[in-house]
DNA sequence: TACTTTAGCAACCACAAAGTTGCATATTAA
DNA sequence: TTAATATGCAACTTTGTGGTTGCTAAAGTA
């Protein structure tokens, strides 16, 4: 439906999933969905779909025992996106570019 | 509205606004938005939007002359996404955290 | 002064997304 | 076996978003 990179940035760009991401990442073991629930104002249902979100985004995956389901958080996709920022890094700083836009768009004025 | 990050996140997140940007960052000199316009299969109006997303992240900036107005890259803004993901890039290989979660979880089963 | 080009603005449409409620089902505990 | 807990699934509401069409205004050109 939409390449990966989208899905990953899409899936980081929402807050709450960002929060959840990060309880994940910090947790000194993996939690359930009622766990990770009650540490954020939203219903279980609401989380479930944010932690399908992640999991479609590679970013969690679960682990089944029993009724209860655990998340955990893989912080490794996060590397394709830092790959894709890698090109653009060149113009981060003291950009040339952005000085040679301004000088072939202003200087005939 | 959205803090800053989530603005930045979900502006990049839509492929054809990185087309764009991406366009802009190459292009060696800036581009008015007709010009932006007749690289991308849209309607002048839905690029302008698209402007606006990547302006209101600061990733394009705007210089208008006479009746056009020229798109500028900037990709500094990266920076703040690629400063978010620092924290995470200690669990992208071999995950201890990863084993961590693994040995909680599946150990007293 | 007319005509053309560049662009903004507003309204609109279709669909995606965040979040909810309600209900069914499976697993564990009493 | 009965009750409680953990979860999934479906439907629904609200709001956001990508994109369009139509119209207006400003700037450049003939």
């Amino acid at each position: 439906m939409q390449d990966r990179l989208t899905t990953l940035f899409k899936a980081v760009a929402d807050p709450t999933r960002r929060d959840i991401f990060h309880a994940l990442v910090i947790a000194s073991s993996a939690l359930s969905i009622t766990q990770i629930s009650n540490q954020f104002e939203m219903t279980r249902q609401g989380v479930t779909k944010h932690i399908k979100t992640l999991e479609d985004a590679g970013l969690v995956y679960l682990d089944t025992k029993g009724r209860e389901r655990f998340c955990n958080a893989n912080a490794k996709p996060l590397k394709e996106l830092s790959k894709w920022m890698t090109f653009y890094e060149q113009f981060w700083d003291n950009s040339l570019d952005n000085l040679d836009h301004f000088l072939n768009t202003s200087k005939d004025a």
